[in-house]
RNA sequence: GGGUGGAUACCCAAGUGGCUAAAGGGGCCAGACUGUAAAUCUGGUAGCAUUGCUUUCGCAGGUUCGAAUCCUGCUCCACCCA
C-alpha cells in the first residue's frame, strides 16, 4: 500500500472539498495501519442512459481510490430514482417506472464499467433496503431532518423564491441517500458539489446510529462543450463516454479555451506541471485541445483510436472529406418522368436536413454543395439527375453520397 | 374549502378582434471572420406540390366577413388565505 503522501497527493488533485478535511486524513491515515481498505460511496440514480464526461469526474477519483487498494461501493439508487433528485434543479424530476430504472440501471453499470473495475467493487440497489421498509420506518427516518435544514438549500430556496413547487417526497431524496451510507457503512462518499447537503445528511445519519461518519468529498461540476453551463444531457452540451471517438474528439475541440484547465485536471492523469506547460503561451491552444482530446478518446477507445480521430479531425479541417461517408439509397420513386429530382427533396432523402423547407432555406443561404468540386447548389428549386457515388453536403459536416438501385 | 394568476412555436416570453406563421431573448441552422474553438457580425428558424396553399397559440364547441385575442364548457398548473 502507498505512503499516505502519495495517496494524499492522488485523491485531493481536483477535489473541491472534503468535508470534513481533517478527518479524511485521519481515515486515511488509519486505514494505512490498519490495513482495511476505505470504503468508498458513489451512488447513481439510473433516471437516463448516457453516462457523460461529467459524470466520469468523480467515476475517475472512484477508481483512483479503487487503484490503491480502497474498496469502491457503487449504490444504484433504484429507489431514489423514483423520487428524483431535487438538488441543482429548479424543477422537479419527472417520475420513472420501476423498469425502465432497472433497464437504465443495467446499461448504467456497462457503461461504469468502462472507468471502474466493477470486479473489484461491491454495487448495492438502494431498492434492497428501501423495498422492505413499513411507513412507519420512512416516519422514523423523516424525524431527522427538519423543514428549515430543507428549506435552507439553495435549490429549494431559489425554487420557493421563484414561486417553484417543492413537493414533498423530493425533500425525502437527501435523507435517502443518506441513509444509504448506514447502510453500507461508507467512509467517504463522492458527489458533485451539488451534492453537499445529501453527503452531509448521510454523515448525520451514520452518527445518528452510531457510526464513525463518512467524509464528503465533492467534485467540481464539469462545465459542458458550451463552456457556460454544466454539461448535462437536457442541455445537449455533453460529451458521452459511449460515443465513438471521432465524435469525442471534435467535441473535445469545440469547447472554449476557459475550461481546458479544467478539463486537463478532471479528465485526464497528466500531472500539473505537464497541464501548466501546454496552457502556457508556448503552445497553441489548439494543440493543447489536441493532446486533451487525445488522452480523453484513449481513455474510452484506446490510443489508436485516439490517433485516428485526431488525424480524422485534421482531415476534415484541411476541408477534406471523412473518410467514411454515409451511402443512402435513393428511392426513384423521388425521380421525375425524366429521371431528375429536386435538390431539397435530394438533401432530405439523404438525411441532411428534416424538410424540404429547412433544405431550400440552407439551399439559399449558400449552405450547401455536390460533386468533388464542392459546386455550389443555388436554385432551391433546382433539378438534377442523380449519379451514384454523388457526394452532396450541408454545411461544414453533413455530407452523405448517393446510391442509385441497382 | 375560498381567492388570485396562468397554459403561446424547441425553451423562456410578448401579444387581448384584422397590418400575426405570431415581437423579443435563448437555443439551433447557414454564411463571414478564425485556431473548422470561443467571442463577434449577417441571415434564417411550422409544413408543402413555395410568388401560392395548408396547419399552429392547453382541449372541445360557439360568436364574427375575420379570433391566439370575445363567449361557453372542460383539463391541467402555480401562488396566497384557511
Amino acid at each position: 500500500m502507498r505512503s499516505f503522501q502519495e495517496q494524499w497527493d492522488i485523491l485531493s488533485r481536483g477535489v473541491e472539498g472534503m468535508v470534513p478535511e481533517d478527518a479524511f486524513r485521519k481515515k486515511l491515515q488509519k486505514s494505512i495501519e490498519t490495513g482495511k481498505p476505505l470504503r468508498v460511496k458513489y451512488g447513481i440514480d439510473p433516471t437516463g442512459i448516457d453516462v457523460h464526461l461529467g459524470h466520469t469526474v468523480p467515476l475517475r477519483k472512484l477508481k483512483q481510490f479503487q487503484d490503491l487498494g480502497h474498496k469502491a461501493v457503487i449504490i444504484i439508487g433504484n429507489y431514489t430514482a423514483l423520487v428524483g433528485d431535487p438538488s441543482g434543479r429548479d424543477e422537479t424530476r419527472s417520475k420513472l417506472t420501476e423498469d425502465a430504472v432497472e433497464i437504465n440501471a443495467k446499461d448504467y453499470l456497462t457503461q461504469v464499467g468502462r472507468i471502474i473495475d466493477l470486479d473489484q467493487a461491491e454495487v448495492y440497489r438502494n431498492g434492497n433496503w428501501f423495498g422492505k421498509w413499513s411507513f412507519l420506518d420512512v416516519l422514523d427516518l423523516c424525524r431527522k431532518m427538519t423543514i428549515s435544514q430543507l428549506t435552507a438549500r439553495d435549490d429549494f430556496a431559489n425554487r420557493l423564491a421563484a414561486e417553484k413547487p417543492v413537493y414533498l417526497h423530493e425533500c425525502l431524496y437527501p435523507l435517502m441517500q443518506g441513509w444509504d451510507s448506514v447502510e453500507i457503512k461508507a467512509d467517504v462518499e463522492l458527489g458533485g458539489t451539488e451534492q453537499l447537503f445529501s453527503l452531509m445528511c448521510g454523515r448525520d445519519l451514520q452518527k445518528a446510529e452510531g457510526q464513525e461518519g463518512q467524509v464528503a468529498m465533492t467534485m467540481p461540476i464539469l462545465v459542458g462543450t458550451d463552456g457556460v453551463r454544466r454539461m448535462g444531457k437536457s442541455l445537449g452540451n455533453y460529451i458521452g463516454v459511449a460515443e465513438d471517438g471521432v465524435t469525442q474528439f471534435g467535441k473535445i475541440m469545440s469547447i472554449p479555451d476557459e475550461p481546458m484547465r479544467q478539463y486537463f485536471t478532471l479528465l485526464t492523469d497528466f500531472p500539473k506541471n505537464e497541464i501548466d506547460t501546454w496552457l502556457s503561451d508556448r503552445f497553441n491552444p489548439r494543440d493543447a485541445k489536441e493532446v486533451l482530446g487525445k488522452a480523453v478518446v484513449a481513455q474510452y477507445h484506446g490510443s489508436t483510436a485516439a490517433d485516428h480521430a485526431a488525424a480524422e479531425f485534421r482531415r476534415r479541417s484541411t476541408g477534406a472529406d471523412p473518410e467514411e461517408i454515409s451511402e443512402v439509397l435513393l428511392d426513384k420513386d423521388l425521380l421525375d418522368d425524366n429521371g431528375e429530382v429536386l435538390w431539397s427533396r435530394l438533401i432530405v432523402a439523404l438525411g441532411l436536413e428534416s424538410s424540404t423547407s429547412n433544405a431550400r432555406r440552407v439551399i439559399s443561404q449558400g449552405g450547401a454543395n455536390f460533386g468533388p468540386e464542392r459546386e455550389p447548389i443555388v436554385d432551391p428549386n433546382g433539378k438534377l439527375k442523380p449519379v451514384n457515388g454523388l457526394i452532396v453536403r450541408v454545411g461544414k459536416r453533413k455530407i452523405a453520397r448517393v446510391r442509385l438501385e441497382g
